[in-house]
DNA sequence: TAGTGGTCTAGACCACACA
DNA sequence: GTGTGGTCTAGACCACTAA
């Protein structure tokens, strides 16, 4: 069977909905399989047909569903599993990964204490409000100019210490009424239980600034102290920018882990 | 064929000398053999067996020398490849991978101009010598109290402009004859080159600090500018620590990045 | 054209979780 | 016990590289 074409003859089939792939006759789509199936499942895990509490279906049942052998799902199954849309457990299933803080201080937090484990900072709403898009967060989440943007202002304690103060700007028109209930410390589950948007991954950017007056009354220590300023835009599943967040946070007892592999 | 064992019966082997698992007949080694397979390619790595210059054998004759399925072979070697030890590429082979400046500005260098592409940093050496280990480079290189590590220093620049002052530590006993030859720009391929240690993975903790009057005077500026502290700890292929490094970087135009997936 | 890695399939058996 | 993912094998064909 030559590469990236689908077999036509229909296997035993289940009874849910068959969900094959489909060859574009006319527009040559030379990818490879595991690439199109894998493909198929995030958007299944993107649209909420599966939930972090339920296993998702067996690999020869996708299989038998989508058209292709049960190695060639288990390629596109491990592979995002590396990449931590999905949790595999030998024995129970498939699952779709949660924004459960462990999840969330394993890939998102990678603020630490120097001495001890890692743990979930609290948080305490600081400000909410409805602004325009500046000019940096525009660029950074594809907004038009001056687009409406909710923004939250909180302050974030390590152990009871207060060490971050955090900006976090999100589009307004995808996140309409988040500002109407409570903020939950664990922002990227509400906007998944919420919003039905999955933040798949991030990029930060990290420089070293002096505290404004505003940032030190907050973190309650001097103006001018040196201060690691991160810049983090999330990413949903489909790839599109989903939140710009700006977190200036006080590096005395705390650090940031990179680990380069 | 029961997991983690391995047939004797020979095949027909090349006339290299033969390679195969033992199985501890006594000490139960449960490991899958695509593990037992990588850490064998791992230690050829590392001992030099095989260089950057020139593929390594391709999976079939691993596959016969070892005596597992080309399969297995194949999954050591995509998992290496994956964790940057190994390069493949279709049609030409297998490669060690090497530490040139564009697999270390993707994998090892974390700073880049806030506009613009990233660029390998030019270097000045500042100071060379030889000290007893700080407290806290002998506890992250697991060296003796006060053992002898020898110390460069240096400065670095981006674009023509002074941006970091980096410190690096390394046991006097492991690197002898370092300092008898000028120090190059690109250190890990020194150290792969001349003393046989490759780099494998490092780990990094941040923090935002005031610049001190030595490292303001190095880097051209004031004291008490906020500059970010890079504290790295860099390990051989065989997870022993082998490098401690401490970089001061001024983020005026350059950024840390890091992705989060 | 020969040799390499890349993809896909089919089937076997093992280890683990849970009822 | 039954069902799940985990490992291992064997073999086919494709895509790319270099001689």
């Amino acid at each position: 069977m030559a590469r990236a074409t689908l077999k036509s003859a229909s296997k035993t089939s289940s009874a849910s909905p068959p969900a094959r792939l489909e060859q574009g006759a006319a527009t040559a789509d030379f990818r490879p399989l595991y690439r199109q199936v894998k493909d198929m499942l995030v958007a299944r895990i993107a649209d909420g047909t599966w939930t972090p509490d339920k296993a998702i279906p067996n690999e020869f049942e996708l299989a038998a569903d989508i058209g292709v052998s049960q190695g060639t799902v288990r390629k596109a199954l491990d592979e995002l599993a590396n990449e931590n849309l999905l949790v595999r457990y030998q024995g129970r299933g498939t699952f779709v990964a949660s924004h459960d803080e462990a999840r969330i201080l394993f890939q998102f937090f990678k603020l630490a204490p120097d001495s001890g484990d890692k743990i979930f900072p609290e948080s305490t709403i600081l400000q909410v409000g409805q602004i325009a898009a500046p000019r940096a967060t525009a660029q950074a989440l594809a907004l038009e100019p001056s687009a409406a943007v909710i923004r939250i202002r909180r302050l974030r304690s390590l152990a009871g210490r207060p060490a971050i103060v955090e900006t976090i700007l999100l589009p307004a028109a995808r996140f309409a009424g988040l500002t109407d209930a409570p903020i939950p410390n664990n922002l990227y589950q509400l906007y998944a239980a919420k919003f039905g948007v999955r933040i798949g991954r991030a990029q930060e950017r990290l420089k070293a600034v002096a505290l404004t007056a505003r940032d030190a009354r907050d973190l309650g220590t001097a103006a001018q102290t040196p201060a690691l300023m991160i810049d983090r835009i999330a990413y949903g599943l489909d790839g599109r920018a989903i939140e710009h967040r700006i977190s200036i946070c006080l590096t005395q007892d705390i650090h940031y882990l990179s680990d380069l592999k």
